[in-house]
RNA sequence: GCCGAGGUAGCUCAGGGGUAGAGCAAUUCACUCGUAAUGAAUAGGUCAGGGGUUCAAAUCCCCUCCUCGGCUCCA
């Protein structure tokens, strides 16, 4: 009996029972069946090759598609497997999942890898490859899965802990066969190895099984694959030109920052220019922050450690926190990891009126968090860092109101410094909290009502909210696509709770308000960092620490750069000139170099005619003979910060 | 913290038991130049720090610190 079987186009086709999905790719065009990599049958993954149980809707799966990649690199990760259980006697293998751009495949070995072992490896990968052999599909019950992986404890461990949701067929687990190797494994593969084009191993790594360090720790090897040569190529030059963009690479070279080894890891140092950009930013948090209808307070580094008991942070946040000090009379001083219990304390300095709620109080804070050695990344995670905080305090009635402002004004202050692509995620009540569940349910609904009101998708990360609170992060998307975590807004009724704070509600009786975190740019380091990444060291005029470059072409032309300097500078530019003995060739270079956004060469005829050549940073040609009143307005209306008219 | 790879001049890196090297940067001198590197000379080092083996250690061994790629966590 023939099986029909809609496309996605809403046509309907009959094939014979028993066709595949290959089949019915074919049918419709050999190119397509050709990049095919698997189907979707009514949702459900199907290997090309598996004869189509039933009719439905088919999708298929092409490898020029994310689905279709994945496909690939899982394949590509079975390879991996095959080939290092092929090298090494008595290795074992647990997990091999595809990831965003690659693969990678976790095992256990009596030595670790080396990069020479990589490059065995991956020739023996390519002899799998040239081989072109088949993947197989077999669907086994358990029992004779745990004989068949009986040296293989944790793939046992696996068939033994399989949700029976997971496996459609209950009881069964379905194995994928090549050659002699044989992988647990759900699928779909591709029809062959032959199928996989282009394969690079990356790297080794430690990892620990299921990700917990109470496991053993396994040796895990990175890879990418690509359905062509050519996009294993782009995606080679990805990276590379994420390298390229790297702050912690940048930042001296722009003599912006440096992280010296004499002061501890995690611990950064502001050179002057780096200082005047970061001022700037920071010029601009507190701009928005007036605006907005905040008001500036400032706190100490440290208190005692009886605050940081009442606020719970001893109790949910050690780890994160530097140890004790013994100061006067046998009292411990912490320093602060967080800001909010001292903006607590100002709340709490005298009695509160309902009538002066909202109350937003913000911060430019420094704060200390112990990291761990591992996880330290230049300005992207410190130990030292500055956070521009703020906590508003505010009635049940205003939350919603408020928590639109505080998206609103995050929105706003990314949008600032250029980004244009957002993704929010929700993140709701960890497994270590404080507080009741029921306010934790309606914290999560106000800030979810929030995103609805921006009209803002966002995803919902189960368990990652803070101990004290639901929140909203916000990500971005840099300049290269990449992901990165910048504000955040969190609701509290937890700590106004553990504090006691109160204000006098219209009928005179205590009310208990809530409160909101937010952090606009998160870590003024990290904001920093991510900018330096996005903008690849070339800050829009407003934020470069050098506006201007002038080069005189001869010493004799230095009086005339000063003076036209200085009549930047009385615009409000930063000019600077070089009057270093150079060729004019390589003093343009190094402003080039430097990411100036503007070079000025000024020679005889710009001194008789009041003008100078214009090199424009990312411009191929210069302009000669261009007026410098005509610069200076172009650069002035740039060099505004965003929002602000000259 | 754990696994792996590293740390040699300001930067990028060579050298691997027997006198510390290169390019770029820096300094000085000459050149005074019209849009991405003028030439020459000079200076610069407890070879991350400490301990050990050795007649002799940058080099081999141990410990510590720091960096990088991950695991985990987060801004």
């Amino acid at each position: 009996m023939p099986i029909e079987i809609r496309l996605p186009d809403g046509s309907v086709v009959e094939h014979p029972e028993g066709s595949t999905g290959l089949d019915v790719a074919a049918a419709i065009g050999s190119r397509l069946a050709k990049a095919a990599v698997a189907v979707r049958l009514d949702g459900e993954w199907l290997d090309l090759s598996r004869p189509l149980p039933h009719g439905g809707s088919i999708e298929i799966v092409t490898e020029n598609t994310e689905d279709g990649r994945s496909v690939l690199r899982h394949s590509a990760a079975h390879v991996l497997a095959q080939a290092v259980l092929d090298l090494y006697e008595g290795a074992t293998f647990a997990i091999g999942p595809a990831i965003a751009d690659g693969f990678y495949y976790d095992f256990k070995v009596d030595q670790p890898f080396t990069p020479e072992d990589l490059e065995r490896i991956e020739s023996r990968m390519a002899e799998i490859i040239a081989a072109d052999q088949p993947f197989i599909r077999e669907a086994m019950g358990r029992d004779q899965a745990l004989e068949l992986f009986s040296d293989h404890e944790f793939k046992r461990e696996i068939i033994e802990t399989v949700e029976p949701g997971e496996v459609p067929a209950g009881d069964e687990v379905t194995v994928y066969r090549n050659n002699g190797f044989v992988d647990l494994c759900r699928g779909p593969h591709l029809p062959s190895t032959g199928r996989l084009e282009a394969v690079k191993l990356l790297r080794i790594a430690g990892a620990y099984w299921r990700g917990d360090e109470a496991n053993p720790q396994l040796q895990r090897i990175y890879g990418t694959a690509w359905e062509s040569k050519k996009e294993l190529e782009a995606y080679l030059h990805r990276l590379e030109e994420a390298e390229r963009r790297d702050h912690r690479r940048l930042g001296p070279e722009l003599d912006l920052f440096s992280f010296p080894k004499e002061m501890g890891a995690g611990l950064v140092v502001w050179h002057p220019k780096g200082g005047l950009v970061r001022k700037l930013i920071e010029d601009h948090s507190r701009r928005l922050h007036e605006r907005y209808g905040f008001e500036f307070v400032f706190s100490p580094h440290l208190a005692k450690e009886d605050l940081w008991n009442t606020s719970g942070h001893l109790q949910w946040y050690a780890e994160g926190m530097y140890p004790g000090m013994e100061m006067d009379h046998g009292d411990a001083y912490r320093v602060k990891p967080m800001n909010c219990p001292f903006h607590i304390m100002i709340y709490r300095s005298r009695g509160r009126s309902y009538r002066e709620l909202p109350l937003r109080l913000g911060e430019l804070g420094g704060v200390y968090r112990y990291e761990r050695s591992g996880v330290l990344h230049g300005l992207l995670r410190a130990r030292g860092f500055t956070q521009d905080d703020s906590h508003t305090f505010c009635t049940r009635g205003q939350l919603a109101d408020e928590l639109a402002m505080h998206l609103d004004f995050v929105l706003r202050w990314l949008k600032d410094f250029g980004f244009t692509e957002f993704e929010a995620d929700l993140s709701t009540r960890p497994d270590k909290y404080v507080g009741d569940p029921a306010q934790w349910g309606e914290a999560e609904e106000a800030l979810a009502a929030a995103l609805d009101r921006a009209g803002m998708e966002y995803r919902v990360a189960e368990g990652d909210g803070a101990f004290y609170g639901p929140k909203i992060d916000v990500h971005v998307k840099d300049a290269i696509g990449r992901r990165w975590q910048m504000s955040t807004i969190q609701v509290d009724f937890n700590l106004p709770e553990r504090f006691g704070i109160e204000y006098a509600g219209p009928d005179n009786a205590p009310e208990r308000p809530a409160m909101i975190h937010c952090a606009k740019a998160g870590s003024i380091e990290r904001f920093f960092g991510v900018l330096v990444e996005h903008y690849a060291g070339a800050f829009p005029t407003w934020l470069a620490p050098v506006q201007a470059m002038i080069v005189p072409v001869a010493d004799r032309h230095i009086d005339y750069a000063r003076s036209v300097a200085e009549q930047l500078a009385n615009a409000g530019l930063r000019a600077e000139v070089d009057h270093s003995g150079e060729t004019v060739g390589e003093k343009i270079r190094r402003a080039i170099t430097a990411k100036t956004p503007a070079v000025m060469v000024v020679g005889d005829r710009d001194v008789e005619a009041g003008t100078a050549g214009y090199r424009r940073y990312g411009a191929d040609e210069e302009r000669r003979g261009v007026s410098v009143d005509e610069i200076i307005t172009e650069l002035a209306a740039e060099a505004q910060p965003p929002g602000v008219s000259a």
